[in-house]
DNA sequence: TCTGGGGTCCTAGGACCC
DNA sequence: TCTGGGGTCCTAGGACCC
């Protein structure tokens, strides 16, 4: 039977701004989202302050993310910033270069204590214990925390158990843990039981606000009741998803290990402007760019795609200005990796849902119909049949991307992004440094 | 003044075919 | 003078995740 564990970093993007400035443990610290538009990571401390007078109509009901009432999460910074300051808070813009690298650290030191990882996201791995002796799973996870904090002061939780649900279940109780360790396996049936009965069934990894809405309803409240609700009413009344899930809760594995990425299929660079932009010159600037960032993605994953959506949209919390949003996508005939060649798609398609006379706030370009380039299926109907990658372009886009990679990001790119990036760019007011990736940016330490 | 970005999977419904 | 039933493919939208 596999052993599933989860590590997951506390806090993480606050963790990482923590651990290169150690005055900050004992304040409240928080961290924005791009455009320093939302907090999107919260130190416990943070997550503490009273929310009581701004839990009201935290992002509308159109949000990704419904607002908790525990939580400090998805606020608009604006909202809450008075709270924050009266508390001393330390706030900080996203610094992604920053979490990047120390989630590869993180994950490096993981690796280290499993036979297999996968990698789920930014601050999560899961970890196969199987075959390690029973007793000795939770001292592994002590030492696997105790290592992580040493080599890189980021706290973590890990939870153990015999699924993946379970393991995210374990590590989420872990959090409030009394050494952040929680291993579900060790556990009897009736221990397990009388665990699940105190915890709210919205809390499972899969069950959101409306699925939990829909099965609080057929009166399943606690994990404990979808564990033991019935597989196939469950199927029938929700979906197959959550039968799964359940079966999960039982300790019966129904979602597998992926230890090596599976490539993307669609590939999306969006974001929401520093000011509306309101010229069509700005736009194009702004489009161009994002799908340079979508094609350089795509390459890195060595694939091609074989359509490109292009989308904007007004500002939707801004209800006084006029409203509109619309995206158009442009199939292509061939499918490709190239810059220039989707630089002009993209433009062509913003052609057709421009519109002067709105403020617009946020743009993006989403790739699809993804192919990895090894197993390319060229049109035999085609006018230019013999195409299957176009040697003369990848060399360029090849070049490209090594000058970008080494010399960091936009040292070479089109014309039609633009140079005067500050007309649409996001704000980032409060970074920190990029202390592990850029030289000049390294913490000092002064001596005497 | 100020509300993120990037993904996946599932399902329902329409178009089309036999 | 009758308006079935089953199948596939595609797309849009919903729900979930971090």
């Amino acid at each position: 039977m596999t052993i599933y564990a989860l590590v997951d970093g506390n806090s993480f993007y606050a963790s990482c701004q923590i651990a290169f400035q150690p005055g900050l443990v004992n304040r409240p610290v928080v961290v924005l989202s791009n455009n320093d538009g939302c907090i999107v990571a919260a130190n416990q401390i943070a997550k503490n302050l009273d929310l009581q007078h701004i839990k009201t109509n935290s992002m509308g009901s159109g949000g990704y993310h419904a607002a908790t009432p525990d939580s400090m999460m998805f606020q608009p910074f604006f909202k809450v910033a008075p709270l924050l300051k009266r508390y001393n808070t330390a706030v900080f813009s996203s610094n992604y270069e920053l979490y990047a690298d120390m989630s590869q650290r993180m994950h490096a030191i993981s690796a280290q204590f499993a036979t297999r990882q996968e990698i789920y996201s930014i601050d999560e791995s899961f970890l196969d214990f199987t075959g390690m002796p029973k007793e000795s799973l939770h001292s592994h996870a002590l030492a696997l925390k105790k290592r992580i904090a040493q080599w890189i002061g980021i706290p973590v939780a890990v939870g153990i158990g015999h699924s993946k649900t379970q393991a995210k279940l374990a590590n989420h109780l872990a959090k409030t843990n009394a050494d952040g360790v929680l291993d579900l396996t060790q556990m009897p049936e009736s221990a397990l039981d009388a665990l699940y009965k105190k915890v709210k069934v919205g809390k499972v990894w899969g069950i959101g606000k409306r699925l939990s809405e829909q099965l609080i309803n057929q009166e399943i409240k606690t994990v404990y009741d979808l564990k033991s609700a019935n597989s196939k009413t469950l199927r029938k009344r929700f979906s197959v998803n959550v039968e799964r899930i359940a079966l999960e809760l039982n300790g019966q594995a129904c979602f597998d290990f992926h230890e090596k990425p599976d490539n993307k299929q669609n590939i999306v660079s969006s974001r929401s402007f520093g000011q509306n932009v309101l010229d069509f010159t700005t736009m194009r600037e702004a489009v161009s760019s994002y799908t340079a960032t979508a094609a350089a993605k795509l390459r890195k994953q060595q694939s091609t795609c074989q359509a490109l959506t292009v989308f904007i949209n007004t500002p939707r919390y801004q209800t006084h200005l006029a409203q509109y949003q619309n995206q158009y996508t442009l199939p292509l005939i061939y499918p490709t990796d190239s810059t220039i060649l989707l630089t002009k798609i993209a433009l062509r398609a913003l052609q057709h849902i421009w519109y002067e006379g709105y403020e617009y706030q946020k743009a993006g370009v989403m790739l699809t119909n993804i192919q990895t380039k090894t197993n390319l299926q060229p049109d035999l109907f085609a006018p230019n049949p013999q195409y299957s990658g176009n040697p003369k372009s990848d060399n360029l886009m090849k070049a490209l991307d090594n000058i970008n990679q080494k010399m960091g990001k936009n040292t070479l790119q089109l014309a039609s992004s633009g140079l005067q990036k500050n007309r649409w760019q996001m704000n980032r007011n409060l970074m920190s440094k990029r202390y592990t990736t850029r030289w000049e940016e390294l913490l000092k330490a002064y001596a005497g």
